[in-house]
DNA sequence: CGTTCAGTTGACTAAGGTCAATTCCCGTGG
DNA sequence: CCACGGGAATTGACCTTAGTCAACTGAACG
């Protein structure tokens, strides 16, 4: 069954055997009901998740309104990484959008991992330098394009964000209200 | 000279006098004179520098308009980060404002350390951790905030940026025109 | 003292927000 | 099978923020 994590750490970093072991050990199975959340607002987040099955949506609740940042789809790895990093309380949430079932790293025990062998120091940078690369990717669309550019990259990049998920919840990923985008695709499918 | 460098290190990692020693060997002392450039489009970025002294700016140009990513101080870490980790060209210009002088430490070399011992790829992990959460700050700022309040976080945040940066470039920082900066300026005085 | 370039201002435009009304879709209960 | 209820999505009217373009001001510097 964690076979498939392993895989997804191979992208990172290729574990030794005695490695994976001990890394199977640490490990957590846990299953989250729609709604149910990965991390509160005012919680630290104690946990790197990998999605066996399942859909979440990370999101800031400001004034009411919901902000969302980031969705994770299954076989990725998911946390409010700089809850994790720096052991602060979350200011967002990670909420299930379906049932999901997640493969659970405690953050304590990854800690003491790193201190073990360079093989996991280094699987602890190459996923750092990765989400670097992909927040990286996002400021730059946000800095340099308009909502309707980041919307025909999501069409084009990140199709299955378009397939499964509402409306209103890509509009405030996009960084604009339903109302916006609801617009934006009328430009769009008017001047085809 | 380069104790700076060693007592900035400490930020991440407390390295031992050996490996300090192996690091320094590896180190480049370069002067950059202002309009000069630490990193080249359709270069990639061969290096992390550490500003001894100087100022850097970190932009996209895109049909003949600039726009601004980043600001970096002396006592401070620059790279094209995205660059030096996939080892892809750089999509954007890393220039010198002022006359600088960098300690650089070749890519090559560090990738190279990384595998001699625990620290070095601690190290690693832990800068990229920082960058982590620079950018993920400032993507959070572009997904919730105005341009108004980004300035002021500016202000309060940062002063350093508005003291020692010219306002079109704080403007294009900020996402926006100069005109567009110039009348929030104009707005945030009218009502003091 | 004139040139140059950053910064400001005005007039107009465009993108997107807000609020309210309406339509669409889908699931559920009669 | 149909009717209804509720939330998602759309649309309209109006507003706010910021962009564009052009004119003007002001300070720096040779």
């Amino acid at each position: 069954m964690l076979t498939k994590l392993r895989k997804a750490f191979d992208r990172f970093v290729v574990l030794e055997d005695d490695e994976w072991e001990k890394f199977k050990e640490v490990i957590i199975i846990r299953v989250f009901r729609k709604g149910e959340y990965f991390v509160k607002e005012s919680e630290t987040c104690k946990y790197v998740g990998f999605i066996d099955k399942g859909l979440f949506r990370y999101y800031y609740q400001i004034d009411g309104q919901q902000y969302t940042r980031q969705f994770f789809f299954h076989n990725n790895f998911m946390a409010n990484y700089e809850s994790y990093i720096t052991n602060e309380t979350s200011n967002a949430w990670i909420e299930a959008l379906e049932d999901a079932t997640v493969f659970l790293i405690p953050r304590d025990s990854l800690f003491e991992l790193y201190t073990q062998s360079l093989n996991f120091q280094k699987l602890g940078r190459k996923v750092a330098e990765y989400l670097f690369l992909t927040v990286s990717t996002k400021y730059k669309s946000f800095l340099l394009e308009t909502a309707e550019e980041r919307y025909l990259d999501l069409i084009k990049n990140r199709p299955k964000v378009i397939q499964n998920i509402p409306q209103y919840m890509i509009a405030s990923y996009l960084g604009i209200t339903p109302e916006g985008l609801s617009r934006i695709r009328k430009r769009l499918y008017r001047n085809n």
